[in-house]
DNA sequence: TTGCCCGTGTGACAAATGTTACTGTGGCTA
DNA sequence: TAGCCACAGTAACATTTGTCACACGGGCAA
């Protein structure tokens, strides 16, 4: 077994062989920096990516150049909006860009297209993907809609500590506050209130979450 | 050919014929009255519909009651997130009531995942309505992240002219508070606004959009 | 007609959030 | 070391939105 359908069997394990195989010999392999953006919104959409490593943030531009956080994306995950394009000219709605440097397979369009109506297993992986981002964007519409700054801040550190996979988040308050659309001086008030309740100790350049 | 067939056949003119006969003989018609609630948030979702006539609303409730709307549903149209949910035991995240008498097509989940894989006009049908529905909720992620609650109103009520095919809405300011989750005197003061600046006309139960 | 409810309009105030301006501090580099 | 810069803290104020209180008028039913 080469070291590619190693990789990508351990992080998809639930396709088939036959689609492993299917994935080699049709795409190609690429890295991404961290920093990169690789999908900007009004792109024209001609692949979707697997991820194999590392990490991507999905986000929606707003008319100033405002960012706001959809969802993060990992190994073992692919861009719910690209998997769907479809073969229609379609326009990226979404900015994709490289949190931590990543491994991905690239894969066209019409492959995408015949091989959910000739492999299960593809087929179950977008609806799958599918599903679980459109409740996570749900639970995004949750937050802002009924939720004031300091729940909507309080959730935004737990996600990212889940998505890291740890506590000690690495993120200075500016770029918190970009990403929840507000302003730095907001996000440093409602840290310290949340220090003084105990949630959190505050660093430089790092917050302690201690939930 | 039998009127079922002819409804069908006029309100989904992609599907192929076999797709329709196959509706016909496995799935049975219902109707719903105004108000109905067709499905409701933590139920577990069996079945989709396809809506030959009338009109729905689809909403997200918070944890004291509050609506958030997402998006309307009209005939031709199926609700994205009972299409997706596939064979899981799937809980509902969202709540369907009925805005004007619904007729639809009540289709088994069974059914549908075996439509995915038979059906090119069904897989179709799925991903396109995937597809825009995943766009419209992006929008209103943009309207909440973004935008202010007097350009959200303006939305609104653009929004809801556009479903409804008139300009004259027929709401009270409660029911939009409810809609855009914020409170009836902030309906009232913006509408006011509005009027000022020539963008409505308000009449008793009755806002009249003048853009 | 009278009384009542609903929808609406509006002023006054409270609370949350955004903005401006300034301070301090740690670390890097010329 | 001095100067610079990014990050953080915070006070003061503006703006937006939510809340409370109350008034007005249309229409309906007793």
């Amino acid at each position: 077994m080469s070291e590619e359908t190693f990789i990508l069997k351990n992080t998809f394990p639930n396709f088939s062989n036959e689609l492993i195989q299917e994935i080699e010999t049709n795409s190609s392999f690429q890295s991404f920096k961290a920093g990169d953006v690789i999908m900007r919104t009004g792109q024209y959409i001609k692949s979707t990516i697997l991820i194999l490593k590392g990490q991507l943030k999905i986000y929606r531009e707003g008319e100033d150049g405002e960012e706001f956080l959809m969802y993060y994306l990992q190994a073992g995950q692919a861009c719910a909006i690209s998997l769907i394009c479809s073969t229609k000219d379609q326009k990226s709605q979404i900015t994709a860009k490289v949190v931590e440097d990543v491994e991905a397979v690239t894969i066209s369009l019409a492959l995408m297209d015949k091989w959910m109506m000739n492999h299960r297993s593809w087929y179950e992986f977008v609806i799958y993907t599918y599903r679980t981002r459109f409740e996570e964007v749900l639970e995004v519409i949750d937050n802002i809609a009924f939720r004031a700054m300091d729940e909507r801040l309080e959730f935004y550190l737990k996600r990212h500590a889940k998505a890291c996979g740890c506590k000690e988040i690495n993120l200075s308050h500016q770029e918190i506050a970009l990403e929840l659309n507000t302003s730095r001086e907001v996000v440093s008030r409602l840290l310290k209130k949340m220090e003084q309740r105990g949630l959190v100790h505050l660093h430089r350049n790092q917050i302690e979450l201690k939930i």
